[in-house]
RNA sequence: AGGCGCGUAGCUCAGUUGGUUAGAGCGCUACUUUGACAUGGUAGAGGUCGACGGUUCAAGUCCGUCCGCGCCUACCA
């Protein structure tokens, strides 16, 4: 057997050990189909990016349910992969290609396209390998990427069949526009911030007239392309205004005053410009009224022909000027702070300009009734819960989704328009030619928004295009564990689409994880500069160590402040767990018969007991999300009971150096909190299993301890409580009166009770080694001698003999103090118990208990102040 | 504007369907280098559970109001 070194030192097996799985093939679920099965999807990070503390969280999450299952005999699959990250990935490129003084206009898309996919072969396997470091134990073998052939012809397919179902549609509407990622965005990619702007008022002369009305706006410059004023038709002045003209400042154009009940008659002045190609509301308002559209800026956040004068500034220089000009013609009337919401680009942060702009979008609101459904029906489990409801607050106000985004990476939308007659085609296979038979077709440029194809990831991974076995063994999911802020991105769309084509739900569990913050709760972001690494992390205190504290503080619902001392207080765990294995090898023969049978020993069958029992909890917490539970009661086992407990107790006996059915049990014991310990520290107890004598080939694949204790095991969890009472309390009066530590005493206990005193006989050499005396009398009373230490335990007495009192008044106010405490529970028990109102109505059982404990508390106090008159 | 969540020890958080004496980790204090581990051991201090009111025999837990903090959603120009 391998010597252990002293200290824990992560580094030194981490990487073996990852190779160690994966050369076992152990990642990959057996072939066997009778097995149980288990599967979950990755939620794809994205080949841009590096791997985040959230990322760390959530896929440690994946490992742990993973490794769990396995090893409860499931054939286990973790799919692993990435996602193409359509806007991310292109702007990355275009940025190399601007360093190197070219564009990819410049070099053209099939050139661009090439310099993507090499960018992707060079660094997205960055991500993969961080992924290892993680410790997951995904099947390597089935990695997918959204831009692989076989799910790039997934996305075909169904965009195809939504297409021609008439749930998928192009037209000309009002989009978000990120002028500096010059495309689109979904309504989700708008990042609304409250932002301090200004409130104009502007004047709008009426045709014909010396009068005029006042518009109150926020962006002046949309006024170029403005084409009505509309009014609430209750208003006052609706009657007077109705059927006027109005003359557009600037533009001179002239424009009619509209009714519409959408204009809000306490903001503002009343009346509002109507800009319909530039402001959603407007829009709406445009197509009731047959208004016309007039765009008057660019893509690029310029102004464009339409704007006159101004054709070619920017957006917000023209605002300058705009209102410039209103002022010097006197048509500005005032100036007002405000303070509103204004839509970001998530990516980049410009502000999104609302725009006319024919686009594809997907007719959601029939996929969302089903969607919805399958939750209130119970076939998918939100965990926790509350979330449910947001879920359907979405899809109950769901708005149509627009799909294409004018980017060059991406999967590219299937359909072909023909420049002889104009007809539309959409197929899966790239058509030679139109239907009319003219072979001038040509592709639509623009490409699919990233999410399109992620929300098809549970089912294209799995190969359902081909109804692959894979898909039928696989599909559905177990669960999916992901962020709760991406819940509509993607949790709810992947439930649209895999119900759409699958028929089925793609998972039957989500659980949502909080986000990981930083130590004092921000939101971790790069512009902050408050992000902590996962590397560093797993460099400074192992991967372990940041796996366990994540697990730990992982509480459904809410979010995780990280704390770099807590990660040292897991580190000092792994170590602690390092060292009692040390012990255990250290005092293991050379070859231990695993056979030997014989009497346990009382620390033996507590162990045996309290681990069943352990491992059911566990086992309990885990199948409930509750990963927090799980963990916290592994490291209160570990730390607290097999090391401060069970250890010492067996400590003396293995000095003898014999090997008997006890030191079986030690080792198998150890085993077990290694098996339990595993999913959440799959290193350091791969390693640790790995050094000690082992029948299955690796921890991995080892059986997790099903867990359970039976009525004597009970029993015995029960005695041992006792026996740490009187323990604990002796060293208790040991410490408070400045014993030393090293000096060995002689201890005295008493009971009336006939089973304790036989308990404590049986408990005399645990006894005498954890308290540390020479020897141990057990009677039925105090012998009543002076100059003793006194302690009181449920029914059992405690005294120690001591000649030379440190302090005799301190031992005094000690007892004094417990007998204060004993008073004032008393007095509670008494006020409840001489309430017949509680007598009467509360539960029998509660009644009987309350008694009880009076009962003791009362004979604890009679018993302290005997002693206190002794030692007086 | 609407919706949701949070407020428990110095810090970060647990606390099941209301029921003994409200827990943990870190930090703190004292003692302790005993042959697994000083990344250790033993003991201890520390909380009127945000405030007020209500329901109940019984409230950290359920209800209401208020205060403080955070988040999400939304087309008030």
């Amino acid at each position: 057997m391998d010597q252990l070194s002293r200290t824990y030192e992560p580094q030194e097996f981490e990487k073996r050990i990852y190779q160690f799985w994966e050369a076992g093939g152990w990642f990959a679920p057996p072939e066997d189909e009778s097995l149980a099965r288990f599967s979950i999807v990755i939620p794809p990070p994205n080949i841009t990016g590096s791997l985040h503390m959230g990322h760390a969280l959530q896929y440690t999450l994946h490992d742990i349910v993973t490794r769990w299952k396995r090893m409860r005999g499931h054939a286990a699959l973790w799919l692993p992969g990435t996602d193409h990250a359509g806007i991310g990935t292109q702007m990355v490129v275009e940025r190399q290609l601007h360093s190197e003084k070219t564009s990819r206009k410049e070099i053209g898309r099939e050139k661009f396209l090439e310099r993507v996919w090499q960018w992707k072969e060079q660094y997205g396997g960055r991500i993969t390998q961080q992924l290892r470091g993680f410790g997951s134990s995904c099947d390597w073998s089935r990695e997918r990427f959204t831009m692989d052939p076989g799910l790039s012809r997934t996305v075909r397919t169904v965009f195809v069949s939504l297409f021609k179902e008439g749930l998928i549609y192009r037209g000309e509407y009002i989009v978000n526009w990120c002028p500096r990622c010059q495309t689109a965005l979904s309504d989700l990619e708008v990042i609304s911030r409250e932002t301090a702007g200004k409130l104009y008022h502007v004047k709008y002369p009426l045709k014909g007239s010396r009068d005029y009305v006042v518009v109150a706006t926020t962006r002046p410059e949309t006024m170029l392309g403005d084409t009505a004023v509309a009014i609430h038709p209750d208003d006052d002045r609706a009657s007077r205004l109705k059927d006027s003209v109005v003359v557009l400042p600037i533009m001179g154009r002239e424009i009619p005053v509209i009714e519409d009940e959408f204009v809000d008659r306490e903001f503002g002045t009343g009346l509002v410009k109507v800009t319909p190609a530039h402001d959603p509301n407007d829009f709406e308002v445009g197509r009731r009224h047959g208004l016309a559209e007039i765009t008057v800026m660019d893509g690029t956040g310029k102004m464009n022909e339409n704007a006159g004068a101004y054709a070619g500034k920017d957006r917000f220089q023209a605002r300058k000027e705009i209102v410039q000009e209103l002022r010097k013609k006197k048509l500005l009337v005032k100036i007002d702070d405000h303070t509103h919401a204004v839509g970001h680009c998530q990516r980049c942060d410009t502000i999104v300009e609302p725009t006319l702009s024919k686009q594809w979008f997907v007719r959601t609101k029939p996929l969302a009734d089903a969607a919805k459904a399958a939750v209130v029906d119970g076939r998918i489990r939100i965990i926790p819960e509350i979330w449910s409801k947001i879920y359907y607050d979405w899809m109950d106000n769901i708005r149509d989704w627009c799909i294409s985004r004018q980017l060059w990476w991406g999967h590219r939308i299937p359909v072909w328009y023909c420049d002889d007659c104009g007809e539309v085609t959409c197929e899966v296979t790239d058509p030679p030619a139109c239907r009319c038979g003219s072979t001038r077709i040509r592709q639509d440029d623009d490409v699919l928004d990233t999410w399109f194809s992620s929300a098809l990831w549970p089912f294209s991974t799995l190969g359902w295009r081909e109804q692959s076995r894979d898909f039928r063994r696989f599909y559905p999911t177990d669960v999916l564990i992901t962020g709760y802020d991406i819940i509509f991105f993607w949790v709810a769309r992947m439930i649209m689409m895999g119900l759409k084509f699958t028929g089925e739900v793609p998972f039957r569990e989500v659980f949502l994880t909080g986000l990981v913050r930083d130590a004092s709760g921000q939101k971790m972001s790069k512009s902050k500069g408050n992000t902590i690494e996962p590397d560093q992390l797993m460099s400074e205190y192992g991967t372990d160590a940041m796996r366990f504290a994540l697990a730990i503080q992982s509480v459904p619902g809410t979010d995780i402040p990280l704390h770099p001392g807590r990660m040292k207080g897991y580190r000092a765990f792994a170590n602690k767990l390092w060292n009692a294995t040390r012990f255990v090898i250290m005092n293991l023969p050379e070859d231990l018969d695993e056979e030997l049978t014989g009497e346990l020993t009382f620390a033996d069958r507590w162990i045996e007991a309290r681990l069943g029992q352990v491992a059911a909890q566990v086992n309990a917490a885990m199948s409930l999300y509750k990963f927090y539970e799980a963990a916290d009661t592994l490291y209160h086992f570990l730390w607290h009971e097999f090391c401060d407990w069970y250890i010492e107790l067996i400590k003396p006996r293995l000095t003898s150096g014999q090997a008997t059915v006890s030191t079986v049990v030690l080792l198998k014991s150890l085993r077990s909190v290694l098996k339990l310990l595993h999913p959440f520290m799959p290193y350091v107890t791969e390693e640790l299993y790995q050094k000690l004598p082992h029948c299955e080939p690796a921890l991995i694949v080892a059986a997790y301890p099903p867990g359970g204790v039976d009525q004597a095991g009970e029993q015995i969890i029960a005695e041992m409580k006792t026996l740490q009472a009187v323990v604990t309390s002796v060293r208790n009066m040991r410490s408070e009166n400045s014993i030393d530590p090293a000096r060995k005493i002689d201890l005295i206990l008493a009971s009336q009770l006939d089973a304790s005193r036989a308990f404590l006989e049986q408990r005399h050499d645990d006894l005498c080694t954890l308290t540390r005396s020479k020897s141990l009398t057990v009677g039925r009373a105090h012998a009543g001698e002076k100059g003793c230490l006194r302690g009181v335990v449920g029914d059992i007495e405690i005294s120690i003999p001591i000649t030379d009192f440190a302090d005799i008044e301190a031992e005094k106010n000690r007892i004094q103090k417990e007998i204060q405490k004993a008073e004032q529970e008393i007095t509670n028990l008494n006020r409840r118990l001489s309430n017949h109102d509680f007598l009467e109505k509360a539960p029998e059982k509660v009644v009987r208990e309350a008694e009880q404990r009076q009962k003791d508390v009362v004979a604890r106090r009679e018993k302290l102040e005997t002693l206190l008159r002794r030692l007086a």
